[in-house]
DNA sequence: TTTGCACTGAAACGGTCGTTTCAGCGAAGG
DNA sequence: CCTTCGCTGAAACGACCGTTTCAGTGCAAA
């Protein structure tokens, strides 16, 4: 019989672990069962068998992927003032052992916005809303607006963007200290 | 014999507008021939004979929506103060009858992230200097830095994500504005 | 020892994919 | 009239897709 998608099992995270692996380095988008099978040294056969399905599979990359992202946001939680800890998130964003991590991310948003139904639905929105949430907690109880985190969260994803299509991390990185400098200075005006 | 895929013809274009307008509400990665032929009233055969191949298809309509953006962009390009001029080109973005070409957008740019050769190759950075091009005409030459360009385009970029992932107009743009006025600020502090 | 369970291999199924083959159409130009 | 050229339809090709079927493993508990 086929395994309910969910149920934890060691042989599952193990392959599921070996995947992620893989699809950060070669995308989502045009995964598909034997190649990543092959990669991992399993079968389609078995994917199925644990993921039930192949959406159920790219669910548990996302659900991976994101769980992930914010785990290591919460390890390197900055604190210090509001300016200091965002240039600190961006540090972590543009390092350059988290392009993988960003690229898949941006797949993922893309086809969460252009398929809403199937697997990828509600990736987009559930990511707004975590970095929301991430930036409610750095900027501190005095910044409880919504907006200025939203102001925030736009200019580190539009640099983020930047970055993986230029790799300039000077040119991108100044761009966010330049409006973090502003973010920091109308404070004192 | 097989038309050369860049050959200017009547029914090439008027296919390739056809096209668009389907690509425009079903998104690009998921775009196969033979649905897309029946939808505009053609044959696989056909788009094949006209673009060359599918990668022709996808390179000529991903050029057919950077060439719309860059005109639309144009004809709509704003005077007045740099911030203000940047607030017309954020209400462009907003519009909502433009969702659609920025869902295509997000999906090319994600895309040619992810997979750098092929159709896509590229889209991403030729984008990035496309709007740098276009905020350093709009900004005006006392701001020539690419750095300050950098910036403004990171916070539309990010606040077209969000507004995409959560059709949110009053958050995003509020936030927008937040970013200009701190912008024009910095110029009077 | 037997039963059940988690996992696996091999092969096939029906389907869709991009592309090709072969055969034409109708209009324009000699 | 006849040829050329741009365009088209029908059908097939081989490849790959997700998924299923059938037939087992080996190990743990009863």
């Amino acid at each position: 019989m086929t395994a309910d998608s969910q149920a934890p099992s060691a042989r599952r995270e193990e392959l599921l672990e070996l995947a992620y692996r893989y699809v950060l380095r070669h995308g989502l988008a045009g995964m598909s069962l034997r190649p990543l099978a092959e990669a991992v040294g399993s079968s389609p056969r078995v994917l199925l068998y644990l993921f039930g399905s192949k959406d159920g599979l790219v669910q548990a990359l996302l659900a991976r992927s994101r769980t992930e992202e914010l785990d290591l946001l919460a390890a390197a939680r900055p604190d210090g003032g509001p300016a200091v800890a965002v240039g600190r998130l961006w540090d972590w964003l543009a390092d350059s052992s988290r392009r993988d991590l960003l690229r898949l991310w941006t797949e993922g948003y893309a086809r969460s916005l252009v398929e809403p139904d199937g697997p990828w639905g509600g990736f987009a929105a559930r990511s707004v809303e975590d970095w929301l949430d991430v930036l409610g907690e750095v900027l501190g109880p005095d910044r409880v607006d919504r907006k200025d985190h939203t102001a925030v969260l736009a200019v580190l994803r539009g640099a983020m963007l930047d970055l993986l299509a230029t790799d300039d991390v000077e040119r991108t990185t100044d761009a966010v200290h330049r409006q973090l400098a502003l973010l920091t200075g109308s404070a004192t005006c």
